[in-house]
DNA sequence: AGATCTGTGTAACTTAAGTCACGCAGGCCT
DNA sequence: AGGCCTGCGTGACTTAAGTTACACAGATCT
């Protein structure tokens, strides 16, 4: 890993802290739909996303699984960085939503670069405050919101992250929000019927493109 | 404010962090109900919590408030935390839900503390965890339960942070669930009829003890 | 071709939760 | 006492969402 390739995803650290990422970090790749990391797991490093999507998930303990947010390159999955400090389990379940290559950071190091790199701590900051805002964002959505206005806002999700094939089964969606497939066929025929969506088989065609207005 | 007053709070920080604590921290007082925190406002300081309890909402665009956890003496406030590093406002609403003491810290502190303190970082990261923690709870049950494994679940909350008696009102367990009042009493008097409750007017005694079991 | 599988559409029904309407009891004020 | 306000209880109804059941179309396999 060199310093190059390190500041085209993680821009704006100091040259020492590169060398140190590129020395300490430990490269892994995932394939698409392999976990990366499991709900009661232990962690023993941070993770930092090179490249490719992670999705993450709140998991229930009868087999729920209610998605959360994507992790982006240049990003850091907050929860390892966490859970990384002291002995406790991951309480989330973290897939690759694309082929992903990420960099694995020994926890030992997480203190000791925080403590010499000002980068680094602004880093680890902005991590934590980024992904506690989507939390309050999807709590915002279950309280508030009913499933039609989630769905509207999950599917607007998917196509800022993928473009506007969305290559989801309705199945996989009703899963996602965690409601069920008739519903999710349901609103979305709906929507159809509204000119927001064309819907093909195994994916969804986004064609509402004032992408602001609610 | 003493070494000794802080260390009752926060206890095992260094020796040197007290004294700057003590130096930099600005004390303030809220009276029950009054609002530390409003929904769009800037941080300009890092609240930690010396005395009383600070109830956490998230705000909806209509009025709404969602209860999500509240904040313990020695703990802090991860979302002044995380704003105080840029220009962004609170998304949330924090009210004292007793009377309150506060202590303040410039978030100019910070920073160096971070790089200066072990103990700083550990409390910090301890912080995020915690309150991540809190939401990540949060967000299971509003989306996978109940709204009376919901009401179960608050009422155990109030419990276990004020004792047996819970002296709200239906109406106002209606709003920190983002329900209505008529679902609250419907719910509550099953309640009551298991054996769970004893229903007085503007206050709940909880009198199932085995505090454990769902 | 025929058989099978997977994804989607839809009607009919059930259930959880929200809403409307009203009654009533206890506290408080005058 | 009489009047009034606030909090609670409850029945009747509406609505959103989940469930059951089935039909059908396109893809794949043989």
């Amino acid at each position: 890993m060199t310093t190059a390739q390190l500041t085209k995803s993680f821009p704006g650290l100091e040259r020492a802290l590169y060398e140190e990422l590129g020395k300490e970090g430990q490269l892994k790749e995932f394939r698409e739909g392999e976990i990366i990391l499991r709900k009661g797991q232990f962690i023993r490093s941070a993770v930092l996303l090179l490249e490719g999507t992670i999705k993450l998930y709140q998991e229930d303990e009868d087999g729920g699984e209610f998605f959360m947010y994507y992790i982006q390159p240049g990003e850091a999955c907050a929860v390892s960085m966490i859970c990384s400090h002291e002995q406790e389990t991951s309480s989330v379940l973290a897939t690759a939503a694309t082929d992903s290559t990420v960099l694995l950071i020994p926890l030992s190091c997480m203190d000791q670069w925080m403590s010499h790199y000002k980068s680094w701590r602004q880093f680890v900051i902005q991590a934590y405050r980024s992904r506690y805002q989507e939390l309050l964002n999807t709590i915002s959505e279950i309280a508030f919101r009913n499933m039609d206005d989630r769905l509207e806002f999950y599917l607007r999700k998917q196509v800022k992250q993928f473009g506007k094939i969305i290559r989801f089964t309705h199945q996989e969606i009703a899963n996602d929000l965690n409601s069920s497939r008739e519903v999710i066929s349901r609103l979305m025929k709906k929507m159809e019927n509204n000119g927001w969506v064309i819907l093909h088989r195994n994916s969804i065609e986004w064609i509402k493109d004032d992408f602001n207005a609610a």
